[in-house]
RNA sequence: GUCCCCGUCGUCUAGGGGUCUAGGACACAGGGUUUUCAUCCCUGCAACAGGGGUUCAAAUCCCCUCGGGGAUGCCA
């Protein structure tokens, strides 16, 4: 069994892109098959070598990986469609010699045209097949004006096309409404898609296609064209797509698309890998937090899901938060750091074990890597601005009360840092009468600017009499 | 327009003729733990698109309608 994965390089990978190359990749583990990554860059408007190095390191690291690709090597190279150019021509060659195409003088505008006549007429676009049969002399004439001619596919008539979609079930086409003899080489020599990925797969020797369903209606074309070239077509498994909250296409109007952004964000592959797995399909004991390789033992092809799936960041960051919480210590510091760095701290002049105790607090909290910048500030800063919501709570009259009392108990406190936020609590609680949210609240303000985060009985001793005591003198002299 | 695919809670899904008063997860609401936000635990809310068949029996099989998606490129 040989899988592929074929994206093209135009862009950063999109996530319903990446879902399919996760697909490929626990499918192949299952089986122990090759799988195979193939570049489709034929498109040279768009593609770039840019976008190819990043969709591989990318891809990498996701945790994918693969038998043969333009990284890896392997024998069935080169795995760059640009660099396959010979092979698609020998054999552009042989369907012109044995009639299976034909060259097509027709210019883009005049294709154009007619596409818009037969939609305004309601009627389906079908190409006419005006150069199907074109005698030597119209041909001399086009030639003769500078024409240059793209190569047409000729479609058999009347016949019917039958897939058995390992996940769609008997999927049947008629040859008459796949849209007329399609184009297999522009007219600046360089082949399309559909008309190559047949030859690719075929010498590539891939077995088994899985991909989304919107190359569903490709699939007769590229059947024909493995028929006329005398290949046997693939095992193909077309998946349902991935949708945004309105139900169209995942775009990036929807949100983030790119696998590049959520990794930037501080979503773990580990978490992204399991959840995309999960779209689309679900384990037997309705469990859902699992490792790839147990993925790979319960999923199988005919399970993946064979309608469209709407993506739910809100469940994706669930799903971080306890993959994030999980993690080992050390494993989770090192994850952590480039975001300490982005928050304006320098990791390297904390202690390990101080920067470990910190880190493990902050796990707790947070659901993505980049949340930990909203609060490292809380062990790092010496004060710390209120944000709004704090502000707003630190101007009512029992904050207030609280803030004097702190300010009153620093005066002659003779806590240590492991007693003192207990002692600052009920010192507080004893002079104000005050307690639960409204006692607390104001503190957790006072001493960290926010609101919400981590545990003071964990702060506290980590930041120290000196910053405590700096902190409780500042919010004083702001609010009273 | 035409062709193809799809249709179970808001979302991802389980189910594939009787075990369905339709199960789980996220989200949401309420409660508990935490002297606090969060975590965690418990409870609740919430769906078979509609209509016809077939059958003793339909979420499950068939047909129609409706809804959604994809394709219809000298993109992939």
């Amino acid at each position: 069994m040989r899988l592929r994965f074929a994206p093209s390089p135009t862009g950063y990978i999109h996530i319903g892109n990446v879902r399919t190359a996760v697909y490929n990749y626990i499918i192949a583990k299952k089986y122990n098959a090759e799988l195979i990554l193939r570049i489709e860059d034929t498109d040279k408007e768009r593609s770039t070598k840019e976008y190819e190095t990043m969709l591989i390191e990318d891809l990498k690291w996701l945790g994918l990986a693969w038998a043969e690709g333009p990284d890896t090597g392997g024998s069935c190279g080169p795995y760059r469609q640009s660099e396959r150019f010979k092979i698609y021509k020998d054999f552009t060659e042989r369907l012109l010699q044995n009639g299976n195409a034909y060259h097509c003088y027709c210019t883009p505008e005049e294709l154009e045209a007619h596409r818009k006549e037969a939609a305004a007429a309601n009627k389906p676009i079908v190409y006419s097949g005006r150069c199907r049969n074109l005698p030597a002399v119209e041909k001399m004439k086009f030639e003769a004006m500078g024409r240059k001619p793209s190569v047409r596919f000729k479609l058999p008539e009347d016949v019917s096309i039958e897939i058995d979609d390992k996940i769609k079930g008997r999927v049947v086409f008629d040859s008459e409404n796949i849209g007329g003899d399609f184009i297999i080489v522009r007219s600046d020599g360089v082949p399309v898609y559909n008309y190559i990925v047949v030859i690719d797969d075929a010498m590539m020797k891939i077995t088994n296609i899985i991909r989304g369903e919107d190359h569903l209606s490709n699939t007769p074309k590229q059947i024909l064209v493995a028929k006329a070239l005398g290949f046997t077509p693939p095992v193909y498994a077309h998946h349902g797509l991935v949708l945004g909250p309105d139900r169209s296409k995942l775009s990036k109007r929807h949100g983030i698309t790119s696998l590049r952004r959520y990794r930037e964000q501080g979503y773990l592959a580990d978490a992204l890998l399991n959840y995309l797995s999960m779209l689309g399909w679900a384990s037997e004991s309705g469990e859902e937090i699992f490792s790839i390789d147990e993925i790979a033992k319960q999923i199988d092809i005919e399970k993946l899901s064979n309608s469209p799936a709407v993506f739910d960041f809100q469940k994706l960051k669930w799903m971080n938060g306890q993959y994030l919480r999980k993690y080992p210590l050390d494993k989770i510091t090192d994850l952590f750091i480039p975001y300490i760095k982005e928050a304006g701290y320098d990791p390297n002049k904390i202690e390990k074990q101080q920067l470990e105790v910190i880190i493990s607090i902050l796990q707790k909290k947070c659901d993505l890597l980049s949340e930990i910048k909203s609060f490292i500030g809380i062990f790092l800063a010496e004060v710390l601005e209120p944000d709004e919501e704090t502000d707003m709570l630190l101007k009512e009259e029992d904050s207030k009360k609280i803030i004097t009392e702190a300010y009153e108990f620093i005066k002659t406190n003779t806590a240590d840092k492991d007693s003192l936020i207990g002692a600052l609590v009920s010192f507080a609680k004893g002079r104000t009468g005050l307690k639960g949210k409204k006692l607390f609240m104001p503190i957790r303000g006072i001493l960290t600017g926010r609101l919400k985060g981590p545990e003071l009985d964990d702060v506290v001793p980590v930041i120290g009499l000196d910053k405590s005591r700096k902190r409780i003198e500042y919010m004083f002299n702001r609010y009273i």
